[in-house]
DNA sequence: CAAGTATTTGGCTATTCGGTAAAATAGCCA
DNA sequence: TGGCTATTTTACCGAATAGCCAAATACTTG
């Protein structure tokens, strides 16, 4: 594979492999609807505070969030909500 | 999560994480253009044929390829070609 | 500054993943 | 059948990932 194209596909990789993971697919989704503190994610996965800190951090490198500090509170929100758009044809695939 | 939730998040997840790789964005987006036997995907990619083996399994199993067999050769498809669609979305991440 | 709340980071363990080589399987043809 | 080619499977190893707990950090309020 070329240089060139490897690093294009490595890069694409990087932000699918970030989606690829439930807590953060759910994250996403509820993220789409309105932006959520920290807090609010924990109780809607109901893992361990740093787990959903550690997802988010993922989600963050990827630059699928961003976060906005309001107090005490770290409010994350989608950058692109174009990228559950595809959902609907994953759904379709008969496995 | 709820199980029921958890579950469909699972399953998408799945699919996506299959496609979380740098050679098998490539293959797929090879497979985009045309059914393509495993020797030229080996050819394409430069991995060992084991290797490029193992990555179509897991396409396999997430169902996002099929192959037909034509004499020595199988030959892949891509069985649902809009997972592809939602690339560009992301190309236009700033990370 | 001290205490309290929200979040991140570090450290640990168990599991999964990616790659290679060697062996096994599948189909072709003499 | 036996040899040949294409592909998959198995076994193995090092690296990466996910989860939890405990400690650290960031900010607010008294």
């Amino acid at each position: 594979m070329k240089t060139r194209t490897k690093d294009y596909y490595v890069a694409q990789a990087a932000v699918i492999k970030a989606m690829g993971h439930p807590t953060r697919l759910l994250i996403l989704n509820s993220l789409k609807k309105k932006e959520t503190c920290v807090c609010e994610l924990r109780d809607l996965v109901g893992d361990d505070i740093s787990t959903i800190s550690k997802h988010l951090l993922v989600l963050r490198k990827a630059g699928l969030v961003a976060s906005r500090r309001e107090g005490n509170w770290l409010h994350y929100r989608l950058t692109c909500p174009c990228v559950l758009d595809f959902t609907g044809c994953i759904a379709g695939l008969k496995r």
